[in-house]
DNA sequence: GTCTATACCACGATAGAC
DNA sequence: GTCTATCGTGGTATAGAC
């Protein structure tokens, strides 16, 4: 598609997208106004409405796009063929890492939930759905291997991402401990707790 | 202090704060109104100031009281003197049903912390901070005794936390398990965490 | 202690000029 | 594609009657 002179929905559209995540992120969807976004991104708020529909379908696309992302990358990430517990690790590596580095996306995906539409949050809930669904067959090929001890799959693979994703609560880059040294302490804790 | 004719505030004061504790649950503290809160009571918004000094003020005082509920119930819970496992098997069971009969207050008081003025943050996260001092000084003591094998025994407080916290985002009553069969899981696989 | 009434301000969203 | 201007609504908080 040709770009009209003096478009510049380009350089807009992301840096509305942008400014959304850290704003939600920073004072809750409700809590923040058009105006705000639209100062942030050096529009009028009016001018907005020509990437989004109202304010809601704005917070849906931020959050489609988190979980599409999530999917995709964990899905060119993915190792093929090995022993349960080494995709476990991996998956514990992959999740911790996708999800400190997008600590803003992760929130708002988490906690905003309750502002979506009733059709955008079935949806949203779809694809977390899946993502939980990777960690559960590994969960399953693990009990059928014999190399993990699980008396429910389902419950296990909600603890374990429950566990992963409390990283982003209290990390902070610069302190006490470096993004390595977490991952190895979780992927020594989650390897425990589904052993046999 | 005497009770005046047509004076209903022992009345009024919980319901404001039942109210308020599920409404900001339920759509978030910013989403919620004044005349909101105030339908659900039975009064006009104008007559709950009598109760608050501003809508801060009211998310700061149901966070105060759910956290100071949850240090008390502990201190009164807590076994004296017993082997560390036994003292981490007490806390999981203790953590999963004191946050699953508060599910609002839990919420609330995880999701709303933005919204707190600097210095009512400051003594919620003091107040949660007592809180994960309590497993972590059963994690250490698990060291010393060599019960357990943890490189580092804050991470693993959080790690746990956020693990049996997690409980509250998928478990509904009536569902295809048990309070008491999700406990017996989940102390399973925090035992097995943290073991040497 | 609760009411009615209201001050004052900000909200989301739209219209029409450029 | 962005602007200015604005509509209609609803926000927190207060004042003063009862």
């Amino acid at each position: 598609m040709a770009r009209k002179p003096g478009s510049r929905a380009d350089i807009t559209r992301p840096r509305l997208h942008a400014a959304a995540l850290r704003l939600f992120a920073q004072h809750g969807f409700s809590a923040v106004s058009m105006r705000q976004i639209a100062g942030q991104v050096g529009v009028q708020a009016g001018a907005l409405y020509q990437y989004i529909d109202d304010k809601q379908g704005l917070l849906f696309d931020l959050m489609r796009s988190h979980m599409e992302d999530l999917l995709h990358a964990w899905s060119t990430s993915r190792p093929p063929d090995a022993p349960a517990l080494a995709r476990l690790e991996h998956f514990a590596r992959f999740h911790i890492r996708f999800h400190l580095d997008r600590a803003d996306a992760v929130f708002v995906s988490y906690m905003e939930l309750r502002n979506l539409a009733p059709a955008h949050f079935t949806r949203i809930e779809a694809l977390r759905r899946r993502y939980e669904d990777e960690l559960e067959a590994i969960l399953r090929a693990g009990r059928e291997e014999g190399s993990m001890a699980l008396p429910d799959t389902k419950l296990a693979a909600m603890a374990l991402i429950a566990m992963l994703t409390g990283v982003n609560t209290w990390f902070r880059e610069g302190g006490r401990l470096s993004r390595d040294r977490v991952e190895d302490i979780y992927v020594d804790m989650v390897r425990k707790a589904v052993g046999g």
